[in-house]
DNA sequence: TTTATGGCTGTCA
DNA sequence: ATGACAGCCATAA
């Protein structure tokens, strides 16, 4: 890091991992509610990159993360979006017919000792 | 260094 | 309510 150290800087990533790791199992939140919490608030998209490097394996429930329309974007990967589905259903999270979670039940509440 | 792209969001029709 | 357009900004090449 040659380049002083910034609130938009590597360090970044870490926060934003914390934050989605912090998502408690059957709840999910947007990628813009993610960025405010870690501290990036209005780079949601910054949010969606960091989650995109991480790889299998990662501690990070990244599949807990998803757009502020309420269901997972259609990434570049087709069939990926189908994997979070699953992973999300079999944590309890009810999807609609047309694939989107009810945010008005399902949304994360942070503050709140889960 | 610049250029191109992207796991989004908010507004308008 | 859904569908389309533009804007913002960091990452990767």
């Amino acid at each position: 890091m040659s380049r002083s150290t910034r609130a938009s800087g590597a360090g970044a990533y870490a926060r934003i991992y914390a934050v989605v790791r912090r998502i408690p199992r059957g709840r999910v939140a947007t990628y813009g509610q993610v960025a405010e919490l870690a501290g990036l608030d209005g780079h949601a998209r910054q949010v969606g990159y960091a989650l995109h490097a991480l790889r299998a394996g990662s501690a990070v429930p990244w599949h807990r993360v998803i757009n502020a329309a309420g269901m997972v974007s259609p990434r570049a990967v087709p069939g990926a979006e189908l994997t979070q589905r699953q992973l999300l259903e079999r944590e309890g999270v009810g999807f609609d017919l047309r694939g989107r979670v009810r945010l008005s039940v399902v949304r994360w509440k942070p503050r709140e000792s889960s």
